[in-house]
RNA sequence: GCUCCGGUAGUGUAGCUCGGCCAAUCAUGUAGGGCUCUCAAUCCUACGACACGGGUUCAAAUCCCGUCCGGAGCACCA
């Protein structure tokens, strides 16, 4: 109201600052510190859909002045194998997208808490031990009916729980169960497993434990002693939340406020999944981790996308149940607002294709200067030393035959077979401009499409760490020198 | 099959809780133009959407019902 009575502008920046923020949360009382967490399993680094989860939740603990829980859902020492390496790999790709989490928490050091829950279950009445066949229990369940095992005493379950625990049984000879309704009209609810024995060493706890909690009780507990006060998740786990409201009623808890969002796709890189990440590692199809044409946070970082842009697509999606897919082009569109302005501009020459130019006096060195950037010329320039024999680009080399153009900064030549002639310094209107080099450093620039072989401006050796625009080309990280020389680049993007 | 979600321009999103200020926001994209010795950046303009059908109402993107389309869960995975 105020704004309005304030004009025009007032209004309009307000606008573009919103865009930027996330939609409030609900609160419960205001009193309440806000806790969010993020629960991922420790198989990989994180990918892009985990940044969104790490940028949400972080962003909002920050929005709020809350908590932000790192907790690692490692319960699985088989199925989901953690990777000893993931845990830091993991936190490590938080700090660099800027959310640097309050607490960490790893739920493998923490089994013997969901022992005593699942024991004070038991001796409520409201766990058993469940001594079916898989199959025969899921046809009983979902007739809507107990198996024999719903009715032991609490003795009985303590007993076969002593067991389970002790390593008396085999795998798949005894789980325990939660009773919920066995007639729920939800089948996924009635009387789930809550805990399972598997014999696997587990990467960080070893052969400790033969018993290991189902995601939905350990995660369910932990979010309660750890007092998270909201949940995001992707709505695949809508019933999650229908189980753990079980127990958190038998304990009397009260549930956090969840928000879920739909699955998210990406044009370029299709469903994204750590495990198929982990197996073309592995076959070899993939340098790493940090392979550029992988969706991980750490390829985009290698590929010069900066956490803020990362941050910015991010929040520009929202929190919205609705599947979506979205291209990269929208992660691009980010970054380059932000590393244009302090890209700096150098030539690099793909599929060189060496030119003879006929008709200036071959002993005669040129000096062209050329800015760092052209929108800030007191950043300096760029010297190219120029005789008569220059570099251009296989593809201006093709689309430019028998034309006229003009090499960036030096003259104008036609080019023809092999050479060119020098055809004026004027520069005409409509005049295609084209870069050009007059020798380099052997350079190559690797996208997730190609690896783009040519050669690059000598100032780039000193450009090692920095995102540059490679004019016409587009930006790139410059990464390394290799022992031979070579420059070695990531394309960003256009 | 059962259970549960969702559907605003090419894409993403705001608005939906509390119907009117919505001839629907912002971004991206595409097209055209200005500037520029980069096909970048920047500036200007244009394009483009409430899935469909009923109902309630003076008034519906917003509430209700149905249809269609899309997705998820139904594991001793996370």
């Amino acid at each position: 109201m105020l704004a309005n009575s304030l004009g025009y502008s007032v209004s309009n920046n307000e606008k573009k600052k919103r865009d930027l923020i996330l939609p409030d949360l609900p609160l419960k009382n205001k009193d309440q510190p806000l806790v969010m967490r993020i629960a991922p399993n420790p198989n990989g680094p994180a990918t892009i859909g985990h940044a969104r989860g790490i940028i949400t939740n972080g962003e909002y603990a920050r929005m709020y002045g809350g908590k932000f829980i790192l907790r690692f859902d490692d319960t699985d020492p088989r199925t989901k194998r953690p990777l000893i390496d993931a845990y830091d790999w993991y936190l490590e790709d938080c700090r660099w997208l800027g959310y640097n989490p309050d607490e960490i928490v790893v739920a493998s050091d923490r089994i013997p808490i969901y022992y005593e829950y699942a024991k004070k279950l038991i001796e409520m009445g409201k766990s058993y031990v469940c001594l079916c066949e898989k199959d025969d229990f899921k046809r009983l369940k979902d007739n809507g009916k107990p198996c024999m095992h719903r009715d032991q005493s609490v003795e009985e379950n303590l007993g076969h729980w002593e067991r389970m625990l002790s390593g008396e049984y085999n795998e798949g000879e005894a789980v325990l169960r939660l009773k919920t309704d066995i007639n729920d009209k939800n089948p996924a609810l009635r009387d789930f497993v809550i805990f399972r024995i598997i014999y696997e060493d587990h990467p960080r706890v070893g052969d400790k434990y033969c018993v290991w909690p189902m995601l939905d009780f350990e995660s369910g507990i932990e979010d309660h002693l750890l007092n998270v006060t909201h949940i995001i998740r992707g709505k695949d786990l809508m019933d999650a939340e229908r189980k753990q409201r079980f127990f958190y009623n038998y304990f009397g808890w009260e549930y956090p406020i969840t928000i879920y969002w739909g699955r998210i796709k990406i044009y370029e890189f299709g469903k994204i999944s750590t495990s198929s990440i982990k197996k073309g590692i592995e076959e070899g199809r993939y340098i790493g981790w940090d392979d550029p044409r992988l969706p991980t946070v750490r390829a985009l970082k290698k590929r010069g996308i900066d956490p803020i842009a990362i941050k910015n697509f991010v929040i520009g999606l929202g929190v919205n149940r609705s599947d979506i897919s979205i291209s990269m082009e929208n992660l691009y569109a980010e970054n380059r607002k932000i590393i244009d302005n302090r890209a700096k501009r150098y030539f690099f020459v793909n599929d060189p294709i060496k030119l003879q130019v006929k008709g200036i006096d071959s002993s005669i060195e040129k000096n062209v200067h050329l800015p760092i950037h052209p929108s800030y010329p007191e950043r300096g320039y760029r010297e190219l030393k120029a005789k008569d024999v220059v570099f251009i680009t296989g593809k201006d080399y093709n689309k430019y035959m028998n034309s006229i153009v003009r090499l960036k900064g030096l003259f104008n030549i036609k080019i023809d077979k092999n050479e060119a002639f020098y055809v004026g310094d004027e520069i005409k209107e409509d005049m295609p401009i084209i870069h050009w080099l007059p020798s380099g450093l052997k350079m190559s620039v690797l996208s997730p499409e190609a690896k783009y072989d040519g050669l690059g401006e000598e100032g780039l050796k000193d450009s090692i760490g920095e995102v540059v625009q490679l004019e016409r080309f587009g930006y790139a990280k410059i990464d390394s020198v290799s022992n031979d020389g070579e420059i070695i680049a990531y394309f960003s993007h256009k």
